[in-house]
Parts: structure tokens; sequence; C-alpha cells
DNA sequence: AATGAATGAGCCTTCATTCAT
DNA sequence: AATGAATGAAGGCTCATTCAT
């Protein structure tokens, strides 16, 4: 078991290397090139060790090119910020879209599912949506803090009515929630392509995992 | 439900304002008030938009007074970061002397409620320690790294021990290890003394959502 | 006869004041008139008492226009002390190309005048030049070590060609060496335009020192 | 020849390493522990680059006990430099007392013969007191100019009663101390104990350059 | 859009020095 | 004398950003 838990690998921040922006929602040109290499050195370093040289270097144009396109190194975090919290939205309300009409159970597994695949496909952007957001100014962090409130909401409501039904059994809805949320928002840390683990099946194992926490059993589950 | 589950509170990153350091390992004197100081504001803002000045300017001492405790700027970083670790270790091998004899169930309980109950007290340490570990080089994380993965052990040990009764049942012990970790991590973030919820009550419940998350039921629990 | 031996006048450094890098070395714009400025307050003050702030000052650019045009304060000591060795072999090597076909005396007289011209010329050049040099790492010397060991070289070879002729009686050559050499240096630190005496007066009458401290007289030469 | 003639050694400003403070000179306990460490410091890195508490490691003292002894860093260099001046001037006087009734060719031979010697033997203070006198305040240097100026009497004063004397022809007898004086100045960067040759010898030797260059012949001198 | 030079504030750190003890 | 902690100024250097071109 020993080290394989270390939640810190060598770079001691990010276990993923590659993995940068959702293609589809990648800009064409200098600007898409910008906030890749500013998405991977946020995550890789850190905001505040990151300058707007580095960024500059990284996606190989001129330093003022990146003010041709940005008003200033705050607002590329905040689009990363923005584009990071919109994409995750994105996917739990699909993946709800698809079971509106089942069970309770089956909403849960599938808002955790869509919850750790996000977090394991695109890490580098969770990372630093989830631990940069505080170098952002309050106006700068509103809209991305609007839609994290959204997400919340949608796991917060998928557990609210899963209490309504029997099989379920929880002493506390919000700490449930918060243990969800927050095992699922570590994966980003951790996980990386060649781990040996699929983010199909951490996100089946952990699905399992948020039922269990709610107390249901598999017995339940299969009956 | 609404904005309660807020990850990120007012101040986006940490909800506990006031604890900082364990009382008995704050060091007397500059040093201690240095500590603190920087402790709380590297909670607050991070490591790289903190300057040594602010540092200072908090503690309210000259910077080179600093200097004549500290080598360096990361040194602070380092001491917070060994101090957060090794706290933590003690806080878990504490709890787990205490029930060496007893059964695997009443051991990861309580692993568990000392990971969750280190982390609603010292909050900021955990935060800073888990957070900024990246912000240090090479050779100033590695005690730090050791005395990490020895927690880590810890942990994995304890679920190690629980598969061989057959009342546990995990699919993944590897995923179930992250999953209890990550969860007891995020802690630090939300939990702040007035939310209502008192350290033990938030440990406890965790610790009932770990056991379900291996396989264990209450019904198996109390018999 | 008084105090006009001083070595050490007024500023107790260097007599000259004004002339400062040989006009065709010096390169346009900021570039030049930091080099310019650098001179000056290193050959006045020393490398160790001069900041990046006061050469900015001077040279009336801000602090970071230097930065953008050398990478630190040691690579602008470097820059001149390269530049200064590198216009003293050319000089000589220019001197002794006019007289290669001619007797060692010829070419010991034509040495020794460049290599005081340049001293009286190119003071302050030749100050830091000689006196600053310590200042620089091992790196940072070393080509200029090379370019001042090929000066030496130089003028070593034209005293060995003056030993296999028979007018000349030097009893150690390499002790007859330093002392030309030596006493050319020193130039630097007294000649001041104004002293009364012309760089050629100078060189002229500090040549005639050289060839009779190789053991030449007068009449010899007018022979 | 080649690099014999180097005049940066390795160490880029004096060749010198070990030989410091004259013995008589030099004051009982912390104070000469102090004076000496400095003067090496001094020599080898220069004033500005030498800092109090390099001073006081290399002097096994505290920084605060070289505070009890000096009143500041620029009179810890005032002492070495006037010490260095002193013992010079000394040296020049004994050595004329010693031929008062004798010739002024016997005279230039026993200056030149005193100044050579002292600029080997105490070689780092000569570094020192030659190239760090300009970091000095004005009324920091002034005793030591003083000093500076009747040594510089003292030779000249030689020099004007040789030209009394018909073997004697100088063209110029403020050039010829210019250049007597400052073949032997540099002797202290250049000489250290294991270049083969002995002080005496080196004197010898720069005492019959002298007097070619003040135009008499070793012919006319053995006469 | 892109370039190269420039800007001014601020970074971390070290300096010489002082003061109670 | 000697100590350890403290002081305030200044050190070299980098930052995000702007502006003519």
């Amino acid at each position: 078991m020993q080290s394989s838990l270390s939640t810190f690998p060598q770079n001691r921040r990010i276990a993923a290397e590659t993995v940068c922006l959702p293609l589809g929602l990648t800009p064409k040109g200098a600007r898409g090139k910008i906030l890749n290499a500013a998405l991977r050195l946020f995550a890789q370093h850190g905001y505040g060790a990151t300058s707007v040289r580095d960024i500059c270097k990284e996606a190989k144009v001129q330093t003022t090119t990146l003010y041709s396109h940005f008003p200033s190194k705050e607002r590329v975090l905040a689009e990363i910020v923005q584009l990071g919290h919109s994409e995750h939205l994105r996917r739990l309300r699909d993946a709800l879209l698809l079971c509106e009409q089942q069970s309770p159970a089956e909403q849960l597994s599938a808002i955790v599912r869509a919850h750790v695949i996000s977090h394991c496909e695109y890490s580098m952007l969770a990372v630093v949506t989830n631990t940069e957001m505080h170098a952002l100014s309050d106006d700068a962090v509103r809209p991305a803090m609007t839609i994290l409130q959204e997400s919340e909401s949608l796991l917060g409501d998928v557990l609210q009515r899963c209490t309504q039904h029997s099989i379920f059994d929880v002493p506390d809805i919000e700490l449930a929630l918060r243990a969800i949320g927050g095992m699922g928002m570590r994966v980003a840390f951790w996980y990386e392509p060649n781990c040996g683990k699929t983010p199909e099946y951490v996100a089946d194992t952990f699905a399992g995992f948020a039922m269990r926490l709610m107390g249901i059993t598999n017995d339940q589950l299969s009956v």
C-alpha cells in the first residue's frame, strides 16, 4: 500500500502532466496557446509563482501579445477558472438530464460519476479552479462563484431527493454533501492517465462509495 | 441547502479565521508571532501572494527580525508545513495507540476521527500544509514528505487490516484510502467554529461515512 | 616637487574626471549611457561601493532599463573589463604591426608608447580594468583574463627578442617585464589631460625609461 | 615567458596568501585578530565586498565585539591604511638614515630597495593601502594621505639630489618619480614568497632598474 | 496583432549599527 | 568586554504593465 497513497507525488501538487484544457473549449490561435500554457503553469507552480513572462515563454508568444488578448494576468486566471467551473457544471447537468426520470439512486450515481470523471479528465483545470480562486478579486470571482454554487446545488438537490426514499439513511445531509464533494475534488490531485485505473473505473467505484455513504447497501441496490 | 454548501466562502479559500498554530507547538516570542502571522496569511492568500513585509507587518516585527529567526521566507513555510504534518501524524498515532488491542473497525473509526478533528481544529495549518507544499524546493519538502507518507501509511495499514475481517467488503482499497483521506482533508476548507457543528460531531459523522464506505453497515456494527 | 607627486589626488583614486569609454566602442542609446555611467562610478568609487541605482541615476535611465540590457550588475562590469582589455590589446597589436620589420629596440619603444598612451587616454577604463577584476566570478573573468595574458605575451615577446641583441643587457627579463608593465599601468591613476603633459610626451619619456631599463643607452640608440 | 607574467593570478587581485600585518605592529587580542582578518579580506575581495560579519567570522569574534574595538567598519580600514603607510614611511626613513652620508646613487638604491622590500613583505597591506583608500571619507584619509605624501617627498628629494650629479641624466624628474614609484607599487600584486625570487633579489634588481632609468650606467656605477 | 524598450512599484534579502542585558 | 535580538536603510533584481512603432 505504502507510498501509492501519496497525495503529493513528485511534483508535490498534481500528478497529471499533459492533459490540459477541454479540446472543444480551447480558443484557436494565440489565445488558446496562452490559456493552455497558463493552465499548466498555474497547476504546477501556482498563480503567484507564475509570471507573465513564464506563461508567454511556455506559450511561445511575446509578452505583449498576451496583453492584446487579455487585459491582465488576473483575467487569464479568471477565464480559466470560469471555464473550469462552466465545464464542470455542464457535465453534471448533462449527466442528470440523461436520468431525469429515474430513481434518486440512479441520479446520485450519475452525478457522482460525472463529478469524478471530469476531475480525472481535466485534472489540471480542476486543481487550478479549486486552489487558485483566492487570487482573484471579488469582482473577478463572482461569475465563477455563481456557477460553482449552481453545481453544488445540483448535487445537493439530488441528495435531498434521496432522503425522501426510505432505502437511504443519512444522519446529516450537509456533511454528506461535503464528504462526497470533497472526495471527488481530491481526485484531480492524484489521478493521472498512467495510474492503472480508467476514469470510468474510478468513477464507478466512487459512485459506489457515495451510495454506501448515503446508507444504501449493495444488496438493496441490486434488489 | 442553498449556499451553506459553498466550499469557498467569502474569502474563497478557508472559512476559519482565528484558529492558528497548536498552542503547545508555538514557540515563544518573535518566532512564534512570525509563524502565526505567516500561517494566517499563507492560509488566506497563499505563499506566493504573501510578502515578507506582509508577514512582518502582521506579526508586528521588523523584516530583519524575521531574518534573524529564519534564513528565508521559504524556511518559514517549510517550518509551518513540517509542524503541520508532524502534529497531524502525532494525532493519528495517539489515536491508534488508545485502541491498539481493539478491532480494526474501532481502529478505523479512531483514526478517521483523529484525522477529521485535527483538520477542524487546525484548519489553517491543514490548508497551508496541503496546498502550499509545491512552493518548497526539493530539499525543503523532503522531511515533511516523509512524515506525510508515514501518516498515509498509518491509515493505509488500518484499512488493510479491515479487509481481513469479513464484515468489511471494499472493492478497491487504494481508492477507499483516497476517498476517506480526501473527504477529511477538505474539512479544513469549510469548517469553522461557528458553523454550528462541533469537531467531535463532524468527526463522528465522517467516521460513520468511512465505515459505510468500507462496506460495513450500522447493523453489523451494533452487533 | 611637492604634492604634484601624490598618486592619490583629491578623489584619492583616479585623477582623470571626464574621459570615459573609447568613442568608437561605445554602443548607442541606453546601453552606451549605462556603460559610461558605470565606468565613471566604478572608477571613482569602486564596483562594490556603486549601486545599480547609482549607475541608473547617473545614466538617467530606470533600473529596469539596465536589466533589459544587462542580466546583472556583474555583467556590466564584465563588459567594461572586457572592452578595456580588448582595446588595450588592439592598441598594442596595431603599434607592433607598424614596426614589424624594424629592430627590437624600435618595437620595444612602440609597444611601450602604445601601452602608456592607452593608459592616458582611457585612464578610467584602465583603472577599472585593473582594479575591479576581482569582483567578477570565475566564469565572468575568464575571457578578459585571456585577452590580458595575450597583451602580456606581446610585451614579453618583444623583451625576449631584445635580449638576442647585444646592445641590450638585462639581468632578469621577467622582472623587467613586470617593471615596465607596472610603471605603465600606474599612469592611469595620476594622468589627467590638464596635468601639463601630453600623452605623447609621457609615452616618449616612458619608452626611454624602458629602453634604459633594458640596458641600452641613449648613445647606443643614436648610433 | 608566457603566463608567468600574469599580473592577476588565480585570485585575480593579489598573489600572496598568508603574509599579513607586520608582526611588531599587530595589537594583541581581539583587536589584532580583527585587523588581520579585515586585512586579508580587504586585500582579497575589496572593502566594499567585505561585510562586518565576514570580518568577524574570519576573526572568530562576535559582531558586537568589533564595535567595542572600532567605532565603525570604516575605522577598521582607516587603521589598516594608516598602519600601512606608517610602516612604509618608517622603512624608507630607516633605509635613508643608514646612508645619509653617502652618494645620491647609494641613497637612491637604498630607498628603492626599501620601497620594494616592503611591498614584497607586506604585500597585502600594500594592496589595501593602495587600492582601498577611496573608500575612506575625507576626514578619515587625511592622516594617511599626509604620511603618503611624506614618503613620496622622501623619494622625490633623493631623485632631486641625484640630478645635481652629472652622472645622472634624467629628462623629466617628475615622470621618473612616478615610474620608479609605480613599478615598486605593482610588486605587491604579483610577489609571493614561493615565486622563486627573494625580496632582496627583487629589490636589488629594481634598484638597478631605477638607477638605469635615471641615466646612470652599470659602468659608471662600478667606477 | 506584434514588437522592443521602458516604467515604477515591489520583491527577498543583507547591510552596518545599536541596545538592553 | 561580550551577548542576542532588534533596527531602518539599502542592496540587487523581477514584477505586471504600457507605449511608441
